[in-house]
DNA sequence: TCAAAAGTGTTGTGTGTACACCCATGT
DNA sequence: ACATGGGTGTACACACAACACTTTTGA
């Protein structure tokens, strides 16, 4: 009997702790927000003015609301930062490490994005003293376990770049495939064998030729494409993997 | 009852607001635990028995706890309903919409694990009635978003088989080859080639022999051979991508 | 005429895929 | 002897990687 009633007892407290009493942790959301400025791979950082980690650099981002989804959270964090709101966004990893946060227990889901860095020149609001783009490859101190975050961003980013069409967000709606080629060798940091590229780019067949030229980068006139935005963001190519035969090699495979 | 904790909750919360002016959306976990058992990709699910979507089926999981780490929480989640510890766990996606709980903000942060069927027939706790597998391709009605999470979850681990020696969790310590290529038949459901999976398996140097045989499986004695547990489980095998020149391609290249 | 960047083809090699038969054993 | 699943080799196709010279223009 004692038993019994100290079963529903823990039965309704479970519940009580689950739905009452529960602390819910604070959940915040972290933008890794590259840009490609000055040959060069930018992040948006932020500098606090705070303690922890006063005079550290942080990622855009902050608390999420309760009328507001991730992916709304964050494209918010990102406007109130940087003007920016036509940026390519997706969601990285989530964090919660419980000492990740000195004050309190803080979740963060973090996401990743891209903006073109014309886009970013029509509203510079690097102007803001404490947001500043800086070099991927040349970083200041950072708060929290930002580090860590960036690098896996730039991790996922030189990955996708591999299969899907990500490097076009970071370049205005017209561009040359010579800058184009540039964008990938700068987010890989190694150079690419440019015959190469424009062979597979040709292949793929997501550009469209815009009939333009221009000279903003060599005095032999390049050509201007445009992004066929009807074209899948997801570009599956070339041989799959390992064990994953039986798949015929075409483009319309996937 | 519902009515009377959902209240309570309001209030709770709008203590919350007074004394952090910020109101925190509740955190838990949900996991997508595969197993494969007769000749079937396995699903753990939970039914349900309280509103909303009563006796629908769910995916194990729970509230994050103050002092646990989200990988901790899942852990203890499904120590919890299966007994089984000794799992491959990893992050699979951090859902967010605000109305994917009826009741409240609840923010879910997602992983899929998997164990190998052996684990699971010595602790087999599908006899607790309302914990059950289910096969992956054949499910019952699923509550919340709980059908897209286990869709992503799918397609995560039929992606990550490819280039990852992730199929190896779902076996025993010793097995044949014709066992591995079952696994990977089952999670993709197709039929693979059987002479070119085992060239791969040779190829990639994962495996070695136990000097064993088995004839559970057939007439002709089975080779037992056991995964190299030195060896990464990220394998990189042949051609990477479209706009990755310049590795050489070797195993040691990446 | 020179410098600077755009543009262009070919070849070898590795990896994916398709395909058919013999082997070892229990019944 | 036969049924069952284990085990093996070859040939073709395709994508990747390496590599060097010509073209167009501005200065």
């Amino acid at each position: 009997m004692t038993w019994i009633i100290f079963f529903c007892e823990c039965k309704v407290r479970t519940r009580a702790i689950d739905i009452l009493d529960y602390q819910h942790p604070a959940v915040t959301v972290d933008i890794v927000l590259f840009t490609i400025m000055q040959e060069d791979l930018k992040v948006l950082l932020v500098q606090r003015n705070t303690e922890p980690f006063m005079g550290y650099w942080s990622l855009p981002g902050g608390f999420v609301q309760m009328d507001e989804s991730l992916e709304t959270a964050a494209l918010h964090k990102l406007k109130e930062k940087t003007n920016v709101d036509d940026v390519y966004l997706e969601q990285l990893y989530t964090f919660g490490e419980i000492e990740r946060d000195p004050r309190a227990r803080v979740i963060t889901i973090t996401y990743y994005a891209l903006v073109n860095s014309e886009k970013f020149t029509l509203h510079p609001s690097e102007a803001v003293s404490d947001v500043r783009w800086h070099s991927m490859y040349q970083q200041p101190a950072l708060a929290f376990d930002h580090q860590r975050i960036i690098e896996l961003a730039l991790q996922r980013l030189r990955n996708k770049l591999g299969y899907t069409t990500l490097g076009l967000q970071l370049l205005p709606e017209k561009f040359t495939l010579p800058e184009l080629c540039r964008v990938y060798e700068i987010i890989l940091n190694r150079q690419i064998d440019k015959r190469n590229f424009r062979k597979k780019v040709a292949f793929l067949d997501i550009l469209e030729d815009t009939q333009e030229t221009t000279q903003e980068f060599s005095k032999k006139p390049a050509k201007l494409y445009r992004f066929k935005q009807n074209e899948n963001l997801e570009i599956q190519l070339g041989s799959k993997n390992v064990f994953d035969p039986k798949i015929p090699r075409s483009l319309t495979g996937q």
